[in-house]
RNA sequence: GCCCGCUUGGCGGAAUUGGUAGACGCAGCGGACUUAAAAUCCGCAACCCGCGAGGGUGUCCCGGUUCGAGUCCGGGAGCGGGCACCA
């Protein structure tokens, strides 16, 4: 019902013939492009290169409108640096395994690997629909073995180079499913799916050293110059690095000691407790002789691990009798709690609390009736009189009733504190981060397997190179719950490669995040029977332009910058950097509907009459219009492409999808949109039609110019530069609204010769420019006026910076900075020609009566300010 | 709670980075073409007062710097994003 309007209107047409058929346009085009391998990156390394990438897609199923957005703003990238003559690599591949592949198994029976690979054909084939300059001869996919087999060399090469470890650690069970969940499978405590409270269970882990590169990903987010900044910003946070010290807090009657980690030595005179974390070694130990602590931490265990729990939680502790000794006050001990507020992930699981100066401690101190003594006084407030109240003092200050530090201020009393203690080996200034290591084990079938088999007399050992890839077993079982790969009858059952005794694989597989950690490179050289060809990585890398989703700023993006280091140490690469650029783009957003049951509607079951009601097609209801969301399947708020192309085309598509918001921020997807930019197709198309049979030929000489012809020219050359300039900095909305304009200069008709050579150079313009945002129409374009090169083999056009620069230029003139008029002055006049021209203004003058002119600001082709009182 | 971003006509957004606020598009209004409609083309259009010439106001709010502020500074409001018992 949607696309009623055009269909009948393209339907009806008498005049067929001059309208422009973007359905065999489009394919004409593609084909064309297809046969003369005009994407294909060449391997000429004298080239200079431009690497463009948008982040592949996961195959669900069928392209989104996100993915419009996404690949349309890398092909313009990609068609713009090729016309400047880069050698451009722009590929595509498939982010292909991960879970919806085994709920679709679970749900209707199908293998995985025939749905995903069967919604990779779907969606190739609606990306070729959209006209994109992709390199196809270096498709991937990572589920394929020809891929993951490189993966697992990879992950074998790190865990000899020391980059990857085997740990147990805590993993979400769901004990329903019998599979593990990642924290954003957990609702509210309980599984996803199965509803089923999750427990905590612990499991052998595979892990990357992530964080021995802490510092260095870190560090290199300062050079990452062509990042946005709120991406370096959230890494920043992310990795969390603080700056401390450890120390030791022997327990009394125990020859261990208690090490905390603290970022405040500074105020180690105002401690008045240590707390461990449940699950502190200390405490476990403690517990199993103490059913009173045993069920204090069964019980903090239980409590929800949500924001809204931890937020609501109240600070508990379990006194476990035990007295810690100061390191600085002689005989000085401090009681030790079990806390639930501690965490055995950060730090050392241990802390001292002050409470004077840090909330959490605060709060608890105020329950359990602990001393609170402030040991850090605000600058000009007498020590005396200084209390804290219910709320912590965190500021800066000079120290007080703390000994040695007494009168320094915070950092001098951090520095003091910790050459005290690294004097008397108590302790030791340490810096630690919030990230934490990389656990890659999934207990799924639909992912890399992990190449290692578990012998009993040899222990864990590598599948051998020469034995990649660990393929996955295609018979398996999806009828129970759990991992297929664990039950299946035969698969994990081998010899162990170093000593031949029965053996077994490791039946886990490899977190679909390591999959898409590595695939730049591999599009360096998509064939090779080694993970990367060092010559192509040396050439190609890094990246020189990535684009896609914001929430893709941590995560992948992070896991990458490790990926490429651990590439390096192993010698695949040469690079730290992946990513030299990166552009992360808005969503597509749609208004929602319901319908008066309160169920959603997808925007073709919904009519908008002219009178402004809005009604289901079907039956005329009332429907509700909500706000303009991102598009999602849940809100049914989407627009299918596929729809939008074969009703107005890919050229309209992409070009409604570049104009009107600038690419960083969310766009609206509206219909009428898209017929304005179906209209702009179809005007440009009637405007070359229109003029081609009196444009002179291609090459044909510049004639003299008259004023007028010599205006278009400057109008088209303004445009190259404009053009030009907002697609390297991203602004295609710009871009877009400048080809708008020129395309109106370039309505008018009549005039002679020199007009004539000035349209041809104006249209040829337009068209040049517009290609990076509608490709099929500007080749039919160029073709028809009569070059026989393709466009996309074109090179791009350079603004004369003659025609750039006005000769005139009109000046706006003020009185005490308000508008009065403006006036039409040779460029770059004389400073006292520009303000007799603007005092000459009547109603400069009228608004100058009975004041007296004190000063006259005169900015050079810009502006002129009576300054008058 | 901490960190970051945003706020401009009816709507999406421009504004050469301190120099004529509202380019361009959407929606709207008026006109041309048409028997009529669609399509197309031309024009109008921030708001208020005024028949008009014109005048006044205006970029979330308050204040400041400046000849001049959407743009810089200080304070505040609203919306959005990231992180979060991180010691």
């Amino acid at each position: 019902m949607k696309y009623r309007k055009t269909l009948i209107y393209l339907g009806s047409l008498t005049d067929m013939a001059a309208r422009y058929n973007f359905r065999e346009t489009e394919t004409k085009w593609q084909t064309a492009w297809q046969e003369d391998a005009a994407f294909a990156a060449s391997n000429d390394r004298a080239q200079p290169k431009y690497y463009v990438l948008e982040m592949f897609p996961y195959p669900s199923g069928r392209i989104h409108m996100g993915h419009v957005r996404n690949y349309t703003m890398g092909d313009v990238v990609a068609r713009y640096r090729r016309a400047q003559g880069f050698n451009v690599l722009h590929p595509m591949g498939w982010d292909a395994f991960g879970l919806p592949a085994e709920n679709a198994a679970i749900e209707r029976g199908i293998h995985p690997a025939d749905w995903t690979y069967s919604n990779i054909a779907t969606m190739r084939g609606q990306l070729k629909m959209l006209g994109l300059s992709l390199d196809w001869g270096r498709e991937i996919a990572t589920c394929h073995p020809g891929y993951y087999r490189h993966q697992q060399r990879m992950f074998v090469e790190f865990l000899n180079a020391g980059l990857v470890y085997r740990k147990e650690s805590l993993v979400n069970w769901d004990p329903v499913d019998h599979t593990v969940l990642a924290n954003e499978q957990v609702i509210d405590g309980r599984g996803w799916r199965s509803g089923a409270l999750v427990e905590r269970r612990k499991l052998n882990q595979w892990f990357f050293r992530i964080t021995d590169y802490a510092e260095e990903l870190l560090t290199g987010l300062d050079r990452l110059d062509r990042w946005p900044q709120k991406v370096r910003l959230m890494q920043e946070n992310w990795i969390g690095r603080s700056e401390g010290a450890y120390l030791d807090f022997p327990v009394d009657g125990r020859s261990d000691a208690v090490t905390v980690f603290t970022t405040r030595p500074d105020t180690l005179f105002g401690a008045s407790f240590v707390a461990i974390a449940t699950d502190h070694p200390l405490a476990v130990e403690l517990a199993a002789k103490d059913p009173a602590l045993a069920s204090f931490v069964a019980e903090c265990r239980t409590m929800g691990t949500t924001e809204e729990a931890i937020e609501k939680a109240e600070k508990r502790g379990y006194h476990t009798g035990l007295r810690a000794r100061h390191p600085f006050i002689e005989n000085k001990t401090l009681p030790v709690f079990v806390a639930n507020f501690v965490l055995m992930g950060y730090g050392t699981g241990a802390i001292f609390g002050c409470p004077a100066h840090d909330q959490r401690d605060l709060d608890f101190a105020r329950k359990y009736d602990l001393s609170v003594m402030p040991v850090v006084i605000p600058v000009g407030t007498d020590p005396t009189s200084f209390h804290v109240g219910n709320e912590a003092y965190t500021g800066d200050g000079r120290l007080h009733n703390s000994g040695f530090l007494d009168g320094l201020d915070v950092p001098a009393a951090k520095r003091a504190a910790i050459a005290r203690l690294e004097g008397m080996e108590r302790g030791k200034g340490a810096v630690t981060y919030r990230l934490r290591d990389w656990g890659i084990s999934r207990q799924r079938y639909w992912g890399c397997p992990i190449p290692i088999i578990h012998c009993e007399a040899c222990g864990v050992v590598p599948v051998p190179v020469e034995q990649l890839p660990v393929e996955l077993p295609r018979d398996v079982d999806f009828s129970t719950p759990g991992n297929p790969l664990d039950r299946h009858p035969t698969w994990k059952h081998v010899p162990c490669p170093s000593c031949g005794a029965p053996a077994e694989r490791d039946t886990d597989t490899m977190d679909t995040f390591v999959d898409s950690s590595w695939y730049y490179a591999r599009f360096c050289s998509a064939r090779s029977d080694k993970p990367v060809e060092r010559d192509a990585v040396d050439y190609w890398l890094p990246v020189d332009q990535y684009i896609g989703g914001v929430e893709h700023a941590i995560l992948h993006l992070l896991y990458s910058r490790f990926f490429a280091r651990a590439m390096k140490k192993v010698g695949h690469l040469d690079v730290d950097e992946p990513f030299a650029g990166l552009f992360t783009q808005g969503m597509v957003c749609h208004e929602t509907y319901k319908d008066p049951a309160g169920k959603w509607l997808f925007p073709e079951e919904v009519d908008k009459r002219p009178d402004g009601s809005v009604v289901t097609v079907k039956d005329g209801k009332p429907v509700t219009v909500g706000r303009s969301e991102s598009m999602s399947k849940s809100k049914k708020n989407v627009v299918d492409p596929e729809t939008i192309i074969k009703s107005y085309g890919a050229d309209t598509a992409r070009w409604f999808i570049l104009s009107d918001s600038p690419p960083e921020r969310d766009v609206e997807w509206t219909d009428a949109g898209v017929e304005g930019a179906f209209r702009h197709v179809n005007r440009a198309y009637r405007l070359v039609e229109e003029a081609v049979s009196s444009l002179p030929p291609p090459e044909a000489p510049a004639p003299a110019f008259g004023d007028e012809a010599l205006a278009l020219r400057r109008t088209t050359h303004k445009t190259i530069a404009g053009v030009t300039d907002d697609i390297e900095r991203f602004h295609f909305n710009r871009a877009v609204a400048r080809l708008y304009e020129l395309t109106a200069a370039l309505s008018a008709d009549g005039g002679g010769a020199d007009m004539a050579w000035a349209r041809r150079e104006g249209l040829e313009t337009l068209i040049r420019l517009s290609e990076p945002m509608m490709p099929h129409l500007a080749e039919e374009l160029w073709a028809r006026l009569g070059h026989t090169t393709m466009l996309a083999r074109s090179s791009w056009p350079k603004a004369d910076p003659d025609l750039v620069r006005d000769d005139t230029v009109k000046v706006a003139v003020q009185v005490n900075g308000k508008l009065r008029g403006t006036i039409e002055l040779p460029r770059d006049a004389a400073q006292s020609d520009a303000e007799a021209a603007a005092l000459a203004l009547a109603p400069v003058s009228a608004a100058l009566s009975g004041k007296t002119v004190r000063k006259v600001v005169v900015v050079p082709n810009r502006i002129v300010n009576v300054v008058a009182g």
